[in-house]
DNA sequence: CATGAATGAGCGTTCATTCAT
DNA sequence: CATGAATGAACGCTCATTCAT
């Protein structure tokens, strides 16, 4: 039991320590934010952060990882469903845009500065970041076949939009914590539908 | 004459100090970037940049603006002319996603390492960047005016929705020299008026 | 004992710091020394100093309070004992010019410059350096009371005199290691009360 | 003429950098000045100050020459008339407090920065402060041959006192200009002629 | 005589990282 | 597990100086 606390201490160190590093990569960028700050923000001295990450490289990947992983096995969940179109479009675009507020910057930190990690550190995220494409590319792909859109619409380009579109809203989400996301939501899918024009 | 060709001079190696420099904040963003690399890359010892720059954050500076200004003035021509909605919305697109290509990556700088610059630097390029917006959102507005587009869409959420889809794909653009603009300015404008949807 | 030792360590350190530092400021002046040579005269790396002081203007500032603190509080103590005119005087010169050979130069950099520090920084040393005339200029009120000197004596022109010419002294004392402060403490005092005339 | 004219140009330019330089040197020390900003003072661009100066350090020397030549030369005629010690040892001070006002703080520089010139550049000046520290030697020699003061006097503790006291109300002088000299100068003599006591 | 452009060395400072305690 | 002390490399920047024009 007593391994088991300390363990647990150790995992709930570690937690604070992914968070303090999202806050700082993302408020100062990665190459702007430092140690020492990360471990001011969380309470110890900067040579102790070395016992929750290997580098700071290594503490960035966490961070990326933090942001991505619930984000990516929520749309697996939403993928696999047996829902209309527009309710699982509807599903991502929510799940997207709440997730900049659950994860504490992290997924902000993964958008803007996972290309600073080195090849070999970043094929994990890529893997996770190419399933959660290729999962809405299904879901316009499904919708097509289900005659819920027109035929001739470029699932590639239409994914990659979508996750575009939800990534800009949430750079002004994390900025503004006023932004109500459930309003955003609605307007993001319908205009995802129906487009602006009459 | 000679006088001219001095001053030339002068202007020739300045913007090719602002082209080197955008492409390091590309690169490595404004953090990551190191002046000597600036230097090197334009072909002169470190010391020398401060003869084009007084500091680092003022050739970040001079990056944005380079990035924007064009980028901006184009979008008050097309606001200014008598055309269609929809000739406007795709001019806006187009000027928007081929500013990614002729501009050396200093958009791209503009949309990501802005924030890093002080309040007082940024101010300069925040006139720009709102009247952009602004501007956007006239053409929204007048959508509606002319029923061009339906009465309740939101043209803030709708300029800030095109400008983030644009960088977004910019930053795709500015990644993989054979995308197609020409293309994709089609299928963003489309999906705009139209929707996905039937 | 370990804690003790300890901080020991970094007092010791920090002391051999100062005295490095006003050696390098006495030899080459604050803006002619160079941190390198600081650290490598106490024994350390460059970037280690950052460890004993915040910056080379906090250094200067160490050692200015490091020359004047015991310095000033002995003057304290000359002005309050209860002695004739004539040895408060010889007191005061003893104390000022053996202290020249007793802080490693550390006054010598107070002098010559402590004008470098900003007005903040310099705000402490001022106190310091105002009491010590002023303590000076009441022993001559003093004497003035007591008919010790002529009532027609400008104290604070006294007292900036005596400062002015053990401070003249005090640079030879420090080029010139031979020089006899017993001696010199007699003839300036002599001189002070009696002048060279017949 | 034209010859004569463009000689007196340089010359008249050659003065004001030396005044420039005196002036950055008392400033900000032989160290913190700039080159840039001596050139600045006298209008010119950095690279014309090496019309006037070899190098920094021939500013330095240029400066401390500019200094004590006339003071020394007055020196000289002070020693060579004709009159009592107490008019000799007045018009000594005299001339030495009053040379701060007149000579854009270059005797300052000489005092506080010829330390820092290569030995072979020191040499020149070396030459002329011994002469006009011998030339008060003398005058106090003459005094006690004179018997115009006590025979136990040391006269080179005297000449350096003298020379100390007067540099360290110099200091005073150039840092407030409303010092009455006059009045300076009658109140050292004084003190030197007859002390402080009784 | 003066300039503007450039240099290359050196500066003060910060950084990620290590490791004995 | 955590610290405090230290490292050495890199950083942004300033400098005195040079030289073609």
């Amino acid at each position: 039991m007593s391994e088991e606390s300390q363990n647990n201490r150790y995992e709930q160190q570690k937690l604070s320590a992914v968070k303090a590093a999202a806050a700082e990569f993302a408020e100062h960028g990665y190459h702007g934010a430092s140690t020492k700050a990360i471990a001011a923000r969380m309470g110890v001295q900067q040579g102790s952060l070395y016992y929750y990450f290997k580098s700071k490289e290594d503490a960035l990947l966490a961070v990326c990882l933090f942001g991505i992983r619930d984000y990516a096995s929520r749309m697996r969940e939403i993928a696999a469903n047996a829902q209309p179109f527009e309710a699982k479009l509807l599903a991502t675009i929510s799940s997207h845009l709440s997730s900049y507020r659950s994860t504490n910057e992290a997924l902000k930190v993964y958008n803007a500065e996972r290309l600073y990690l080195s090849a070999e550190k970043r094929a994990n995220l890529k893997e996770l970041g190419s399933m959660y494409r290729e999962l809405l590319e299904s879901i316009f792909d499904e919708a097509i076949r289900d005659a819920a859109i027109h035929d001739n619409v470029d699932c590639h380009f239409a994914a990659q939009t979508v996750i575009g579109m939800c990534n800009a809203w949430g750079e002004l989400i994390v900025r503004d914590p006023e932004l109500d996301i459930f309003e955003l939501t609605q307007k993001c899918t319908n205009l995802l539908l129906r487009g602006f024009g009459k």
